[in-house]
DNA sequence: CGAATCACCGCATACGATTGCATAAAATTT
DNA sequence: AAATTTTATGCAATCGTATGCGGTGATTCG
């Protein structure tokens, strides 16, 4: 065991070197290697003589070369707002374990929800183009995504029902259904008739839409709603907190209060807690995506189920249909359908 | 605007363009994108002409192949135990983070704390060579490191003080005095004599570390290290559930028990209650991380603060000045204090 | 028995950028 | 004015792999 430690890097062994020792030409070695079904078939002995030089001399191929001439990367980019986000997470691992199967590596970016951000990690793919992206984006806009897919030709998959393009897979949950149920079900079986809602911003297109199936909700009830009752948040904890805050702050608060993330609401448990005010008895609270700590949070939380697992592998396989599809197929929508789990929070 | 979608990705454009455009070579072209110090110098008005044609043609250049010339391949590789473990968030954020700043990307990577998956990873890398390597490997050897580095030649950071290696930067929490101090606190300051503990295989070099100091801790104060008040988990909420399920049948159940991370201490905590066992009246409980659920938790959790978001930019910084740095300085090793909070939990 | 087919392999080029070397023009020195 | 240096640019090799095309020997077929 010479394991003496050297200060310099050893040179990279070549398909040259293990061409040489195996007595034939590099294009060889390269077709016995990566062998394509229109490709040239080379005799049993020579590929054996190949695959032993490569076992001797513990060739591994150089994937930044077969990058450049123009085959695949074996590269996955993905991008999502916030890996510190819970949701995300069951997302993110099915996405690396699908990919991990298909001996892909990923590429992960956060966009922290900012359009800059999201422009930023297309141009990074821009440079360097991988074979599929994966992505969550809450500001590009269809024209965003031509241009990216136009000038890299990538298998795209998108979760998100706001973007439509022929050569694009979409994910979506119907959380707008979700949300106008879990709100009339507060309504009539809960008998709330003051209810908040705790959202982010309408320039997301989810935001507007969930805050919208509420306000619909609410008036299919034929109940007013009080605009006080609305108060924004960043998809944190500590945004629920302040939001939930301020509306247990108003003259006449809300006595059940809808987050359109479960970070919000747990934020909003928690200043609830602070106030000395019951949950659910003086306020009950909902939440949306089903993250791990909804079901140990006291009281556990009531919240929308978004199997985000399902998605990341959906989005994932999507994605790799495309790349390993030969034909360009219509895009594919495909829809999650999402309910939600009754606990103690409200 | 004709934002018609083509059906067919548009055709790269390259150096050579930009080139024919500004009537010059391409080799001008890369030495006004990409300047060396010790390179040459470009006149001004041949500049101007390069960059508009640049501006004009929306040329990015393509990584890929600056990968392979064997330059930079504006990368960085990132191994984690477990993407959904929170303690590493804001380890990935912040290298992430740092990474963004240089215009880098990061390919992040999941072992699940196995040697096999360890081994992948390497392989994954001498197929693709980056610039940069951090990783919180459980299972590697020097010999593992050596061989990584030998046959990429890449800057390599290193969470875990297992590893010794002239070419690696090592970042180390003293975790095994911080969990002495804090058994010797629950021996000297809270009384406890019968103090139970949940950790982690001794095959992890931080296993077997903590798991020691804990024991040197009870030693040093006399107290007997009785067998059955060691439960193995696996990190996670579960296993820590599990584990103090098994603590808490055990003829004479433990008043203290300590876990190894935060995660396992918040499934005893969540064990404890389902077993109607009062936090911290009738079995106190402490963790090792400082996860954000740490601090909002019912009763909030006692533990070892990790600085999470310090080491992950520790590392990046080390990394990068290795990439830069043109010597091959001698290898740092950087200590990071860490220290614990006292919540309700004990 | 001559020709067509087939299986197998090497040659050479391309992918897109970097860089050592050569060279022409301009500036400076002698 | 000739010689030398400086400045600015082009030429061509190179990184490691994939692949079209052409060539060889063996087999098959009419």
């Amino acid at each position: 065991m010479s394991n003496q430690k050297r200060t310099q890097p050893a040179r990279r062994i070549t398909m040259r070197d293990v061409a040489r020792r195996a007595q034939v030409s590099q294009s060889t070695v390269s077709r016995v290697l990566s062998p394509t079904p229109q490709g040239i078939l080379i005799g049993e002995e020579t590929r054996q003589r190949v695959l032993t030089a490569v076992e001797e001399l513990g060739y591994h191929p150089n994937l930044h070369a077969g990058s450049l001439r123009g085959q695949r990367t074996q590269m996955l980019a993905m991008m999502i707002a916030d890996i510190a986000n819970p949701f995300y997470h069951p997302m993110v691992r099915a996405v690396q374990d699908v990919a991990h199967l298909h001996r892909y590596d990923v590429l992960v970016a956060n966009s922290d929800h900012l359009r800059e951000n999201e422009l930023l990690f297309c141009e990074s793919i821009i440079r360097r183009p991988v074979d599929g992206i994966i992505m969550v984006p809450y500001n590009l806009t269809n024209e965003d995504i031509e241009a990216l897919w136009s000038q890299t030709g990538a298998a795209i998959a998108i979760l998100g029902q706001h973007i439509t393009h022929p050569a694009v897979d979409v994910v979506g949950v119907d959380d707008a259904k979700a949300t106008h149920r879990l709100t009339s079900w507060l309504i009539t079986e809960r008998r709330h008739t003051h209810i908040g809602y705790i959202g982010v911003t309408s320039r997301f297109a989810v935001g507007a839409r969930r805050h919208g199936a509420y306000v619909q909700a609410m008036r299919d009830a034929g109940l007013l709603v009080n605009p006080d009752y609305f108060q924004e948040g960043d998809w944190s904890i500590e945004s629920g907190q302040q939001a939930m805050t301020r509306l247990l702050q108003l003259p006449q608060p809300p006595t059940a209060v809808l987050a359109c993330n479960d970070q919000m609401a747990i934020g909003a448990i928690l200043a609830a807690q602070a106030m000395n005010v019951r949950v659910p008895e003086e306020v009950a609270i909902a939440g949306f995506d089903d993250i791990p700590a909804a079901s140990w949070i006291r009281p556990r939380l009531t919240t929308v189920t978004q199997p985000a697992a399902a998605i990341g592998r959906q989005l994932a396989e999507a994605v790799f249909a495309r790349i390993e599809g030969s034909s360009m197929e219509q895009h594919q929508v495909y829809e999650i359908a999402s309910t939600w789990i009754v606990r103690e929070s409200t």
